[in-house]
DNA sequence: ACGCACAAACCGACCGGTTGGTACGGAGGT
DNA sequence: ACCTCCGTACCAACCGGTCGGTTTGTGCGT
């Protein structure tokens, strides 16, 4: 599955050859076709493995080390800034790769899909909600997560179009504003 | 290549067979392969085309009519948002859904996505800069027209993950939100 | 008005290679 | 004896692309 997400990332979901997997990952093909029934089984569990290794990434992370939940927010989004450099292929999002292309054809592809992006989402609702207290902003905090999600989403096909991953950066620091100009409630209004 | 359109939007690139394409013009495959010397050709000469096609689109669009440039910024982006709604084969991006799949393996179609998002996003620019003379703001407009393409591409991924065209639009409208704090400059702070 | 020469447009059968998937046999634990 | 696990050989279907031949259009001499 491991083997999947480099060459699915590179070159899509159906370029990608169950062959190719197969040699990637150092197996055969009857062992191939017996934990999974087919490509496309693959590809959904892949989709669900792909959540489990990002999320501890995440989770690990120090941007939750502040006391402030705001701070806590825009770290993860400059985390996203930051991650956008380098080889293209090593920072963008398998599951968002995926669905793509098999949203119509394969309902299991896009559930899994949606499974990542979806939990992704959600683990960022808790520093939001907490934001809105502390800051005393009203907001859904769950959409403002999957817009999160959707800018970097969007920062990574920038990314691919122009082959500058600066330009996918650049789009996170406009979403980094957004929340710092969206918590700076009415009244406030201190420097800049 | 119009027949292109529909088949990659639900498919995908590698999905979709010379045969498919010709059979849903109309065509026979002897004529495909007169006209393209092969099927990435036809990708990216469709990726021009599909900018010769959305660009009156967009230029035609109402959204042009309001004397306050900034009113016409975000009258595009309630446009996007207007737009995110029915079948999602029928609003997506062909270019974004190309590139995704192709970036890496074909440079032609990775070039022709990059001028499609590139010329759309050049087409916003001169409505925020006037905005920003207007609303005594300052910004990278490019940057910022960027930034707008790709939030909606995010929302189209955002929109196929989840089969729900809402959170598409529920993205274009953060995206509203945050162009018009934007442009609320310090001082300002009227209603809201 | 007509015949003719020539080229561009077009057709669909066909090709070699690759695809996802299967059949089957053996290895090893129990 | 029986099960899971896995390697190999193989298959029918399909892929992008080619090719020889046919149709269609056009400019021209008469």
């Amino acid at each position: 599955m491991e083997a999947a997400f480099g060459l699915v990332r590179r070159q899509g979901l159906a370029a990608t050859s169950v062959d190719e997997i197969c040699a990637a990952a150092g197996v055969s093909k009857g062992a191939f076709f017996h934990h999974f029934k087919s490509k496309d089984e693959l590809a959904a569990a892949a989709g669900y493995h792909w959540s489990a290794v990002t999320e501890p990434f995440f989770e690990a992370a120090p941007y939750h080390a502040p006391d402030d939940p705001l701070a806590r927010v825009l770290g993860y989004i400059d985390l996203r800034g930051e991650m956008m450099a380098g080889e293209i292929a090593e920072f963008t999002c398998f599951a968002g790769t995926m669905v793509q292309e098999a949203w119509a054809t394969s309902p299991a592809v896009r559930a899994a899909a949606w499974d990542s992006m979806s939990r992704h989402a959600d683990a960022l609702v808790a520093d939001i909600e907490a934001a809105k207290v502390s800051r005393g902003v009203d907001l859904d905090a769950r959409g403002l997560a999957l817009h999160m999600v959707a800018v970097a989403q969007g920062a990574f096909i920038l990314a691919k179009a122009s082959g500058d991953a600066a330009l996918g950066a650049a789009s996170t620091a406009h979403l980094r504003r957004y929340v710092e100009l969206l918590f700076a409630a009415p009244g406030k209004l201190n420097d800049a």
